[in-house]
DNA sequence: ATGAAAGCGCTAACAC
DNA sequence: GTGTTAGCGCTTTCAT
């Protein structure tokens, strides 16, 4: 049997209007709870609507509607599936709740073109607002929608060749932190793993590393520093390869969560996580109960989805003050894996 | 300075019809690939489409459009940061996308309530299916919107009082399969920690549970039965409370992942991961490095979402054969946790 | 308190 | 090839 019986056509007003014998008006009066309807019509109307199954058109309303919102926004991400952005895309979706509104997420997967054909889908699809994870180097091509009222706002990076509001962390501080926590227990010899370094945040941290070796008066060892580890994979082979140098790394700062399992793989694999310590940016799920238990930068991206859907909604509802960059604080969780002393006993503090 | 240059109207086909001297029809043809526009035309209409940075209304133009079409689907998932979750959300992207369909996903929290409201909430924007995780105990609220001619898929559930497709794995089978595997280590004392027993799923894979101890001969100790653990904690202070007792289990089944980092907690909280055994529901990132690795039933949540959105887009492409139910393969992934042989040597086989 | 008419931005149907 | 007209389902404006 097919679960589909034949589908009758949509109610609509007019069709409320007749069974309740008002006018269309009036029904549309009470389905958006407006005033000057007397309780005996209210009711008959509301009657009909039930009897039909009426469910009022949403878009065919913004049509004409004062302002003309869709009540929708658009939300893109890295990819709707790494828990980090499921953490923003959940914040995001509570605040919007709140205010009626629904949300497009959708992966970007950090390609530039698929990033501007969301925007493109989305702006088609009239949304009241947009928060980006922008991963190209040039934002210019939102100027458009800037130009129309699409409220913006940016996570992670600030947006080039557009003024907008930005959400994020601040990516070199935070990795110097790591930095200068492993420099703290005695090493020197310190490889750090980031992502594609086209993507800002993946250059912040390694500018953060770089300039807390450089402070203290440390220096990046040849072939220490690997950008573009986009996988877990590859972050396993790229810290293998390391320690099978003469002169490997007594420590390791990965940059990313992906970077991060790959790199505590590789650890175990080798029978090494207790004596080459590791810092990771962003948390995981279970990095309490390895043991040794991950040490982690962890950001908070349920405060940054919160901030930036509160931004959102304060430009959609005209909020036109200046452009504002929100700096939403990390920290560090110290679990063990961050604290391994370097070998040869010379700890310097 | 603001963000913000002052919103100029959003041109229509009108404005772009205008500037380029031809007829709306004729913006119409170009902007849908229309055939019967000379190239002449087609170029000086484009040319005044990137002069204005007009994009078309979709919405309005699926007022007219023959079936209405909005390039829309709603998915209710139980939270879109859950890591189940979020994979079929991915999955349901990549369908759709290659479909120029837009995706609103939204979390249900496994609330009744909430369930009807999204699911309003969507039916007023016209999406052109809906894929749904169901938790309450009746879907006939939905008939409405079957009448329609709304397609609907179900996730994990079937669906009660109403047909339709659904998706999912067959939790009793694979619950026993759990439970069988800790038999045969030589365990008799198996504990079991159930999510809400309101939830279909929670309650089959306490059926399958059950049902591979009676066939073992085995029976469900008083207490060792545990439903309604909705959190970790909870799942903690379960577990802690059943190895606090004079006849503790010797193994546990943690029925769904965020019960599985609960007990897993437990255990190393007590120091006694390596002599209790464990099998979890649904798989974890870091499962295989901790120790010992964590043995886990794993579902296969982007073949759900895969599927599930392929049955979709039949349904909305037409297809009007009978209800389907699609079960999806899962695994047993041994990883040592659930590998750990009963105590006492006495094992049975 | 209620309703009729106009029109939002677009596509369908039918001219030319 | 191209343009004109009507009308999708709703909200606005303005009458009654």
């Amino acid at each position: 049997m097919s679960p589909q019986t034949t589908a009758r056509r949509r109610p609509t007003m007019r069709d409320v209007a007749a069974l309740a014998g008002v006018g269309l008006k009036t029904v549309s009066r009470v389905v958006n709870d407006e005033p000057n309807v007397s309780g005996d019509t209210r009711e008959r109307v509301e009657r009909a609507i039930d009897a039909l199954g009426f469910a009022p058109n949403h878009g065919a309303g913004s049509l004409r509607r004062e302002g003309g919102r869709t009540q929708t926004i658009g939300l893109i991400l890295d990819a709707v599936d790494n828990p980090f952005s499921a953490a923003i895309n959940r914040a995001v979706e509570t605040v919007a709740t709140a205010r009626q509104t629904a949300v497009f997420a959708a992966s970007s997967d950090d390609d530039t073109e698929r990033e501007r054909a969301l925007v493109a889908a989305f702006n088609r699809r009239r949304v009241d607002g947009l928060i980006v994870t922008a991963y190209g180097p040039d934002q210019g091509y939102l100027q458009n929608e800037r130009d129309h009222g699409v409220p913006l706002v940016f996570i992670d990076r600030p947006p080039i060749g557009l003024l907008a509001d930005v959400v994020l962390t601040d990516n070199v501080a935070w990795a110097g932190v790591a930095t200068r926590h492993l420099i703290d227990h005695g090493h020197s010899r310190i490889a750090f793993l980031g992502d594609d370094l086209a993507i800002p945040t993946a250059r912040d941290r390694r500018l953060g590393h770089e300039r807390a070796l450089a402070a203290a008066g440390l220096e990046v060892p040849d072939g220490f520093s690997v950008g573009n580890v986009t996988s877990a994979e590859l972050a396993a082979a790229e810290l293998e390869r390391l320690l099978d140098r003469p002169d490997p790394p007594t420590a390791v700062v990965t940059a990313q969560n992906v970077i991060t399992i790959g790199g505590v793989r590789a650890l175990h694999g080798r029978g090494r996580q207790s004596d080459v310590a590791l810092i990771g940016f962003d948390d995981l799920p279970l990095a309490d109960l390895l043991t040794p238990g991950i040490t982690v930068i962890a950001q908070d991206p349920a405060e940054i989805g919160r901030a930036s859907a509160e931004r959102l909604f304060a430009r959609i509802e005209g909020d036109d003050g200046p452009a504002e960059t929100i700096i939403v604080p990390a920290r560090l969780i110290t679990r063990g894996s961050g604290e391994i002393p370097a070998p040869g006993g010379a700890q310097s503090r």
